[in-house]
DNA sequence: ACCTGTCTTGTAAGCGCTTACAAGCTGGGC
DNA sequence: GCCCAGCTTGTAAGCGCTTACAAGACAGGT
C-alpha cells in the first residue's frame, strides 16, 4: 500500500500536522524534528497524495492551457516554453486544445476549471464574455496570449499583430510596392488572424492603398493551401508584387509554388511570412518574415500567472520585430 | 461561493448519496429525481469538484504524458491525437517534457504519479527499471510509444524503428547505392534515434557493407546541424552517394546544403528523412522518408489507457512506410 | 396475507491532506 | 522568582466527494 501522511508521521513520532509542515513549510519545523521526518519519508518511500492536497489547501499547484492546436507550431513552441517554466516551479501543466471551435474551448475551459487549475493561459483576446465570467467566478487567474491589448480589462501577454503588419506594410511600401495581396490565415474565430488582416488594411490605407482586388485570400494552416493560394493570385487580372501571409506556413507554400511556376523571388515578386519558424531562416532565398516572441510568451505566462494576484490586469507587449531576408526586395 | 454537492442534495431535496448517483450512474437513479438533481444542478451552475472526486475514488480521470519535447513536431502531433482522443472521453491531459534528460524525465513521471494520473504515456522504452517499478508500485498504466518491441515487459505502441530502416536501405541498395553516410540524431538517452542507426548498420551488414567510414554523425534537432553535417560528408575522402537522415528536420538541412553546395538531389547525390513531415511532399525535389505514424500512436495510446487492464502487455505495432519522393535515385 | 427478491434511497464513514486553535516550552526582563 | 512573548508542536475539524451498507418500498409468487 501507498504510504500516507500518517504513515510518516507515525514512524518519525510526530503529529501530522508536523510532518504536513514539515514538508511545505520546513522554516517552521526545529531542525531535528525535520530530520526525523524527512527521515521517515525517505524510509517509506512517500510521496504526498495531490488530490488530497489540492482538497484540502484549496490549490492543486497545476496550471492550464488552451490553445487552438498543437499541430501548429507555434503553439507547440509557447507550451513547451510555458511547462518547463512551470516544471521548475513544480507546477504541472493541464493542456487542451480546441481546434478553433468556440464550443470545444468553453467546455475544455470548463472541465479544466473542475479540475481545479490555479491559472489559465489563453489564446488570443476574443471570445465569448460568458467563459471570461465563469474563471472570475471561480477565481482562476488567467491571461490572454499572442496579442496585445492595451485597454483590455483582461491580462494580456503577448504582441501587437496589427502593429506588426504596419512595420512590414511599410518597409515593402517604401521598395516600392504599390500591388498587395495578402495570404491571410482564417480570421473567424482567430482574433490574431484577423489582427494580422486589418493591420495590413490599416497600413496601406494609410498610403492611400488597398489590397488587391481579389487579392485577400484566407486559408487554413497548410502549406498546399499556400501553393494553391498563390497560384490563384499570379492568375488575378491585376497580379500582386508582394505578397503578405498571415504566417510562415502559407509563405513557405508560397515560395515553393513560386518556385515552381518559374517566378523569381524577390526579382518579380515579394513573398513575407509571419512567425519565424526556424526554416524561414533556412529555406533559399530566406523568408521575410515577422519574429513572434513564442518562447517569452510561455515563460512570462508562468511568471504571472504563479506571481501573487496584484487586482489588476497586466498588459505586457513583447517586441515582435520585422525579419528582413531574402524573400522580399524592391518592386520592379 | 461556489456550489457543492450538498448544496445540489438540498435544492432537490434528495441525499448527497442520490446526487453523486444521479451524476455519475443515472440508471440507477428513477427518472424523477434525476430530473429534479439536474434542475438543481443547472439552477446553481453546479460542478463537481475534481480534487474532491479523485480523493473519494481513488480515481482523476487524468492522463498523463511524458515526452522529450514539444519543439520537435513528431511529439506535437502525437499529443494533439493523445489530447483530443482523451477529451472525446471526458479525460484530461497532464503534459511534461523532459528534454532527453533521464533525471528530469524521472521527476517529471514522480510528479505525475503525484497529481494521481490514471494513465501515462511514455515516449521509447529504454529507461531506468526504477522508474518502471515506480509506475508499477503506484499502480499507473503506461505505454511506451514510438518503439515496437515484441518482448518487452512494457506495453508499446509504435512502429519498428529498426525495420524501418532495413526497408529505407534495402530501396536504395536496390538502386545501386554502396556508399551510405548517415546523419543521426543524437543517440544517447533516444533509443529510437539508436534503433535507427542499429537498423542501417544491421541493414547494410547483411548486404555486406557498412557506413562510410567517418560517415556516421550525431546531430541535435536542427536544420542548421543537419546542414553541417552535410557539408562535412561530402568533404569525407570517400564521400556518400546517399545520406541517411535520422529525422526530416535533418534530412531538410541536408538538402538544402546540397543544393547551396551545388549537388544535384538525387543526380548526384540521394538523400532521405524519417517522419514524413508536411514539408517533406513540399519542398523540392520531395523527401524519400518513412512515414512514422504520429496521430494514430496518439489515438491508440488514448485507447489503451482507457480501456480496462487485462494485467497482460500489449504490443501494437503500426506501419511505418517508405514513401518515395524525389530526393533519392539510382547511384551513377 | 405473508415472504422474498429487487430496486431505490439514505446514512455515514472515510479518501489523505491542511490549518485554525490550543497548549506547552523556553528564555528574557524586571 | 515571576510573567509574558514568541516558538514549536499537537489536536481535530474539515475540504467535497464516493460508496458500502442498511433500510424501506414494492411487486410477484404462493
Amino acid at each position: 500500500m501507498r504510504p500516507t501522511l500518517a504513515d510518516v508521521a507515525r514512524r518519525a513520532e510526530v503529529s501530522t500536522a508536523t510532518v504536513s509542515r514539515a514538508l511545505s513549510a520546513p522554516e517552521t519545523v526545529r531542525p531535528a524534528l525535520r530530520a526525523r521526518v524527512q527521515g521517515a519519508v525517505e524510509a517509506l518511500g512517500y510521496r504526498p497524495h495531490g488530490a488530497a492536497r489540492a482538497l484540502a489547501s484549496q490549490r492543486s499547484d497545476t496550471v492550464g492551457a488552451v490553445i487552438p492546436t498543437l499541430d501548429n507550431a507555434i503553439f507547440a513552441s509557447t507550451v513547451q516554453a510555458l511547462q518547463s517554466a512551470l516544471a521548475e516551479r513544480g507546477r504541472t501543466l493541464l493542456l487542451a486544445a480546441f481546434d478553433y471551435d468556440a464550443g470545444r474551448e468553453r467546455e475544455q475551459v470548463e472541465s479544466l476549471i473542475e479540475r481545479g487549475i490555479d491559472g489559465l493561459m489563453l489564446t488570443g483576446e476574443a471570445r465569448d464574455p460568458g467563459l471570461y465570467a465563469l474563471l472570475r467566478r471561480h477565481a482562476v487567474r488567467y491571461v490572454a496570449t499572442y496579442v496585445h491589448a492595451r485597454d483590455s480589462p483582461h491580462s494580456t501577454i503577448g504582441f501587437d499583430n496589427r502593429r506588426a503588419m504596419h512595420e512590414l506594410v511599410g518597409y515593402l511600401h517604401d521598395l516600392g510596392h504599390r500591388a498587395f495581396a495578402m495570404i491571410a490565415g482564417i480570421a473567424e474565430g482567430n482574433d490574431r488572424a484577423a489582427a494580422r488582416i486589418a493591420g495590413a488594411r490599416e497600413a496601406l490605407a494609410a498610403r492611400g492603398l488597398d489590397l488587391l482586388p481579389g487579392g485577400l485570400l484566407e486559408r487554413p494552416y497548410a502549406m498546399a493551401a499556400g501553393r494553391e493560394a498563390l497560384r490563384r493570385l499570379t492568375a488575378l487580372p491585376e497580379p500582386p508584387s508582394a505578397v503578405l501571409c498571415g504566417n510562415d506556413v502559407l509563405a513557405l507554400g508560397a515560395l515553393l509554388e513560386a518556385a515552381a511556376l518559374g517566378l523569381r523571388v524577390p526579382e518579380q515578386l515579394s513573398i513575407a511570412g509571419f512567425d519565424d519558424l526556424e526554416i524561414a531562416e533556412e529555406i533559399p532565398p530566406g523568408l521575410t518574415t515577422i519574429r513572434a516572441p513564442l518562447a517569452e510568451m510561455g515563460r512570462l505566462t508562468a511568471d504571472y500567472l504563479l506571481a501573487p494576484d496584484s487586482g489588476e490586469p497586466v498588459h505586457l507587449e513583447l517586441p515582435a520585430e520585422l525579419v528582413v531576408r531574402g524573400s522580399t526586395g524592391p518592386a520592379t
